[in-house]
DNA sequence: TTGTTTCCCATAAAATCCCATGCTATCCAC
DNA sequence: GTGGATAGCATGGGATTTTATGGGAAACAA
């Protein structure tokens, strides 16, 4: 499976350690990627967005293509690279959740960890749960968007 | 990883060494960079920018494709490879930050560390604390100008 | 000499590795 | 189909190695 889909969720134990759920660790591998990278979620929600590899070189292509001295590009790039960081996963499929992450997430003692397609979020349980309602109102309120057939 | 995000916040003792944060050091030795170039932050910002050799070999290749008369030449060259200096990084990964340096970007005691791909900054914390919330509207603002799917 | 700069050693905290256990889903032989 | 063996996954805990950082001795320069 080349994308992050379905969600799981697993503790976090005293160390900050939690097992990257098998079927992501396989998307990972599948594109090569040895380590994974984490960033606080960009829009500004309690979240942590994880991805491999590709995806953050992408992001990296697509910033160098600005101007250096283009303000916007600073302020995109402060917050999509300097805001991530590489986490190796050990041998057996964990990472370290670093700290700040883990705070500004609200996250301690289990985390959802939810694909999304090229990235995945990571949530205190709580959280994401309370959302649910409204995400479905708003799915159902935009079946319509979806702009199938493009592909 | 072969360029610098992420971001960490590390001592000045009094001699004036810093810790150049250790996924750094990584993307210096990965490019096979036996020192690191620093200079001031070339838009007059007070912040020091530190890069790998690669890049600051690219910079001199694109200086020299100008006019060695014109004056704009002069003026770049002055601005991005005159004011930039080699700090050897010691055994255990420290560097000297240059008075001059450090006064100009007002650091003191502590130093933030600030991965920008293909280089780095270096700023006095609250200095750069300071400039959160506007990065952050900024790039909010700008995130369509994001050149996605060009890669 | 006197203040600086470089090198070397020491250490504590934090990050990483390694080994072990409990579960569950799967497979296989009969 | 049933019982047991097997393998993959999530998790716990301890041992080891890296980092970051402080301090002093040695080498330099003024």
């Amino acid at each position: 499976m080349k994308f992050f889909s379905s969600s799981a969720t697993n503790k976090v134990d005293a160390k900050g350690r939690v097992s990257i759920p098998a079927p992501f660790r396989k998307v990972l591998a599948a594109e090569g990627s040895p380590s994974l990278y984490l960033r606080p979620e960009v829009q500004g929600k309690p979240a942590i967005e994880g991805f491999g590899e590709t995806y953050f070189e992408k992001t990296a292509e697509a910033l160098e293509q600005m101007q250096p001295t283009d303000p916007a590009f600073e302020a995109l790039a402060d917050l999509m690279i300097s805001r991530t960081s590489s986490m190796p996963l050990d041998e057996t499929g964990r990472i370290v959740l670093p700290a700040s992450l883990r705070e500004a997430a609200g996250i301690e003692g289990e985390a959802v960890f939810v694909g999304r397609i090229r990235t995945f979020q990571i949530w205190k349980p709580e959280n994401y749960y309370a959302l649910q309602p409204d995400m479905r109102a708003t799915a159902e309120a935009n079946f319509d968007k979806m702009p199938w057939g493009s592909s």
